[in-house]
DNA sequence: GTAGGGTTAG
């Protein structure tokens, strides 16, 4: 199509403005944005005057593509031209900076739009809505939620739109402030009818759901889905209905809303893979791979980092040494920094250290932080205190250490009871400013969500919770659970009150979600870093005397614990 | 006549 419209454009005697335009926007919409560039280019050679239109439909290539530098260049050039910009301008250079988090640009687009852009016209608010949904998108992209809320809540609810909503809701789900996004999108609900969720909006909500691991809520979302008619839209809902699945710790629902769909794309796959990963299930994830080909998807790059990622989370070390090489003998995929990185984790969480650093060293590119903080995790695991040394040496040197990085140092100095280094490691964390995160688990109760620092004593059934958890810790003891505080593996992550090895975030939540639970019915509890050993290996006693199965999501992976064992078969 | 906002996997 394009093709021909070329050829009578190149035939026109009298090319004008308007022509010209139809071609750029033409080409930039056929995907083809280096074209549509090159015309632009010609335009100005050939001196013809470049309108509003012209210079909007630049600006929008390069922000619909990411591009957002690129595109606050040009709407520079643009002022400089005397060109006048209009809301659609400000519309692309806002979606342009919120690309690139470039917050100071944004607030010198917010301060133009208010002189030169803006009508305050309260009886026809629809094109400076506009420009406001782009200015709270802005906001919220650069990290400014608050600001956002105040432009979003500055809109009358009668003005807002669809698109209102989704930004402010998805401004929240990506910026950590899940359950923000959630009581935003219960309130949009509220609104009655006539604001109804588009699929925008039902993704940004997922969103929140997976990363909260809020099933219940999740489910919700899934019957609106069902109820509402979206039919048309579902792929991309239903690639994020597989990913909150498997992230609330249902991976059979994942399956079950893979295996209805009536079109898949390459997402659909890949999160499909990744949640096999996550709760360690190689072997499915390998049959998952067969089915992909069959349907002709070709593995790429992508492909091949959550297959390494899930080899690594089962232990199929050889199976994963085998893709690594395949990728570029069968496939001709390059394998890049994160691919690396994902071997050396591999290699690590197996103990194989010795083919571990040959990878580090095989690189063909340097090896960065990801990589050292891959083989320091591997060291924590297998407790191997001189190569540990070496990789957080390395991270020393990069200067890219983080609260992480200190966290696993420490804990392996800590177990193989280098108490001295462990006290040093901790006054350099403190000396360099480094500030650990707090460890945080959450437990999805019946009427919502309960959260639990280490010690925490603010949840009004706090007494009840430390006397069940006391009365747990008496029954493992019993049967051969032996707490880690003689030797006190004090937990960075955790550790900040003193001995609070007992009071860590996920054994309270653990205690509130066997008190509040149902028998049969698993308990879901995730913690925002890893899982400490200690609380791990109680966890494994716990689950040979509670009827329930725990269903723990860390930073890393899932754990399954029932009758006395954890799906992760140590591979964490 | 020609330009425009918000979404998913690692």
């Amino acid at each position: 199509m394009i093709q021909q419209a070329n050829k009578v454009f190149e035939s026109m005697e009298v090319k004008d403005v308007v022509s010209w335009n139809a071609m750029v926007t033409g080409y930039s919409q056929a995907g083809r944005f280096e074209e549509a560039l090159g015309l632009f280019e010609k335009m100005r050679e050939e001196k013809i005057e470049l309108d509003v239109v012209t210079w909007s439909a630049v600006i929008a290539g390069y922000a619909q593509k990411g591009h957002g530098y690129e595109a606050l260049g040009v709407f520079r050039q643009m002022q400089l031209c005397g060109s006048k910009p209009n809301v659609v301008t400000l519309v692309s250079v806002l979606s342009g900076c919120a690309s690139i988090a470039a917050l100071l640009q944004g607030k010198e687009t917010h301060c133009y739009a208010i002189k030169c852009v803006l009508n305050y016209d309260w009886n026809d608010p629809g094109e400076d809505l506009m420009v406001i949904n782009g200015l709270i998108d802005m906001y919220a992209k650069c990290k400014s939620t608050n600001v956002a809320r105040l432009m979003f809540d500055s809109v009358a609810p009668s003005d807002r739109n669809v698109v209102t909503w989704t930004v402010m809701i998805g401004g929240y789900a990506q910026h950590g402030e899940e359950n923000d996004a959630l009581k935003l999108f219960s309130e949009m609900l509220q609104e009655g009818n006539s604001m109804k969720p588009n699929a925008f909006t039902i993704c940004c909500a997922l969103m929140a759901c997976a990363h909260l691991a809020a099933l219940r809520f999740g489910k919700q979302i899934h019957a609106y889905i069902l109820r509402n008619r979206y039919e048309s839209v579902m792929l991309f809902m239903e690639n994020c209905l597989i990913d909150m699945y498997s992230k609330s710790g249902d991976i059979h629902a994942a399956r079950v809303v893979f295996d209805n769909m009536q079109h898949r794309n390459s997402v659909s796959w890949t999160s499909l893979l990744t949640a096999y990963g996550m709760h360690g299930y190689g072997e499915e994830a390998i049959k998952v791979l067969d089915y992909m080909r069959v349907a002709g998807f070709v593995p790429d790059g992508i492909t091949f980092l959550v297959l390494l990622y899930v080899c690594s989370h089962s232990g199929m070390v050889d199976q994963g040494i085998r893709f690594f090489e395949s990728m570029h003998t069968e496939y001709s995929v390059t394998p890049e920094l994160d691919h690396y990185a994902c071997m050396v984790d591999l290699l690590g969480r197996a103990g194989r250290f010795g083919q571990a650093l040959e990878f580090v060293h095989s690189m063909p590119m340097e090896p960065t932080a990801i990589v050292w903080i891959a083989l320091l995790s591997g060291c924590r695991i297998h407790g191997n205190v001189e190569l540990g040394e070496y990789a957080a040496a390395q991270l020393q040197e990069l200067g890219s250490e983080n609260d992480g990085s200190y966290t696993l140092l420490s804990n392996i100095y800590a177990n193989a009871r280098r108490w001295r280094d462990v006290a040093r490691v901790r006054s350099l964390m403190k000396y360099s400013g480094v500030k650990k995160r707090a460890g945080c688990s959450w437990v999805q109760g019946k009427k919502g969500t309960a959260t639990f620092y280490v010690g925490d004593r603010s949840h009004p059934q706090f007494e009840q919770i430390y006397k069940l958890l006391a009365d747990l810790i008496q029954r493992i003891k019993a049967i051969g659970y032996v707490p880690e505080t003689n030797c006190a593996l004090h937990d960075v992550d955790d550790e900040e009150k003193g001995d609070l090895l007992f009071e860590h975030s996920e054994k309270l939540a653990l205690a509130y979600g066997i008190l509040v639970s149902t028998p049969g019915v698993p308990i879901h509890i995730t913690k925002n870093l890893r899982v400490c050993t200690d609380c791990h290996n109680a966890f494994t006693y716990i689950s040979m005397i509670i009827d329930n199965e725990i269903i723990l999501r860390d930073s890393s992976r899932f754990h399954h614990f029932k009758s006395g064992s954890c799906s992760c078969r140590g591979y964490w």
